[in-house]
DNA sequence: ACCTGAACACCGTTCAAGT
DNA sequence: ACCTGAACACCGTTCAAGT
């Protein structure tokens, strides 16, 4: 064991992963993504930017850090519907994914950039996978409906953030979309328009998410 | 009209909007995103890099152009099953997505980091609600299809390109997993290892759309 | 009109040297 | 053991000046 903190020689260490991790996400729900620079960082911690290679070996390894951290007790939402079946457990698996991603400014987008094999998120495949072969799915679906659940509510999320941070009113920006589409070509996308241009994140991803777990029960 | 190459006269220009374009998607072929540095495409282009800015404002509205030229021809998609119903329409159109996505190096990361409002994403976008609305689905209903369905296609070809680059075998890399998951916890990871490593992200992209697709059918 | 040269204000990362 | 200082090899973007 040489790692940083082992014993009690020496200076005691102004840094630690705790603390830097901590910093990070707050500084990333203050300066959003592209702020977050190892040297912000660094200065935020009152150090200089190398002395964070102490603790985390790449800013990749520090984001990966960051998106387990988002997840937890993302995995315990299965456990809320007591007397839930898996639609319930599911459905609120999703939505608590959601949340967590939602907490923290571009969470979608650090999370996706990231691949975490931290408990966290092993817990939460693991839980998702778990009430699926519960309820009677075979294994391969069961892995199948995690990744599809998953990957579903990363790709809206990421949607529903980047709409936020560019000022639209909902998933299309009324003002651009209105105007083109006033032109006379696509018609279709004129009659969506109250939807399109709507507010209702929520209610566009409990939409899919109800496709999900209609297509899964049809599978059952 | 000031913009470059307006009239005959002067230089004849060197760069133009299109052969900076297909430079910067051959350079994204090659390279990857993350060396995609408008130095290094003007390094390609033989100038230097702030001769760009003439005819791109940002990098990022480069970005755009790149995604909105990735989705070229998509929306002809739905032409394809001349007989077929809605449901093989849908199919086809989330299909070509995703083979659009995977034709270019990190193509699902330069979509999902921008936001096009060209011909090809509208077109898209109109001729996915219009396949909806042909169908009977209700206006806001067919809004809704167009979101889920690009949501899910851009969030499961994210983690297959970066599984790809990762150089995993299958949506998760069974090296990684298997060593964690044979500790004895993540009982249910274990049953769907086979599954989790495979490699076939194909079948995995079948199985979501179909649940989607399923999930429409439903409520139709 | 179109491009160069040079700068501005940054990045992530490394590592000898200090304490 | 832990951090600083300084460097390396870059970024995106701007803009006066050349041709």
């Amino acid at each position: 064991m040489s790692s940083p903190s082992s014993t009690g020689r020496g200076r005691p260490p102004r840094l630690d992963r705790a603390r830097t991790l901590q910093t990070a996400l707050d500084l990333l729900d203050r300066s959003g993504l592209d702020a977050l620079t190892m040297r912000q960082l660094a200065e935020a911690m009152e150090v200089r930017a190398g002395a964070l290679y102490r603790y985390f070996a790449t800013k990749q390894d520090l984001l990966t850090a960051m998106a387990e951290r988002m997840m937890d007790g993302v995995a315990d939402a299965a456990a809320e519907p007591c007397g839930g079946d898996w639609s319930e457990r599911l459905t609120a698996l999703a939505r608590a994914m959601r949340t967590a991603l939602l907490a923290r400014r571009d969470g979608a987008r650090v999370f996706a950039g990231t691949h975490s094999t931290g408990e966290n998120i092993l817990g939460f495949a693991d839980t998702v996978v778990g009430v699926m072969r519960a309820a009677g799915f075979p294994d391969d679906d069961a892995a199948r409906a995690l990744y599809t659940v998953a990957n579903f509510t990363v790709g809206h999320t990421l949607e529903e953030q980047a709409a936020l941070q560019r000022g639209d009113a909902g998933p299309a920006d009324p003002g651009v979309l209105a105007d083109t589409v006033a032109a006379g070509k696509y018609p279709h996308l004129q009659a969506g328009l109250p939807t399109l241009t709507s507010t209702d994140f929520t209610r566009l991803f409990e939409f899919g998410l109800d496709l999900l777990i209609e297509g899964l029960r049809a599978r059952r």
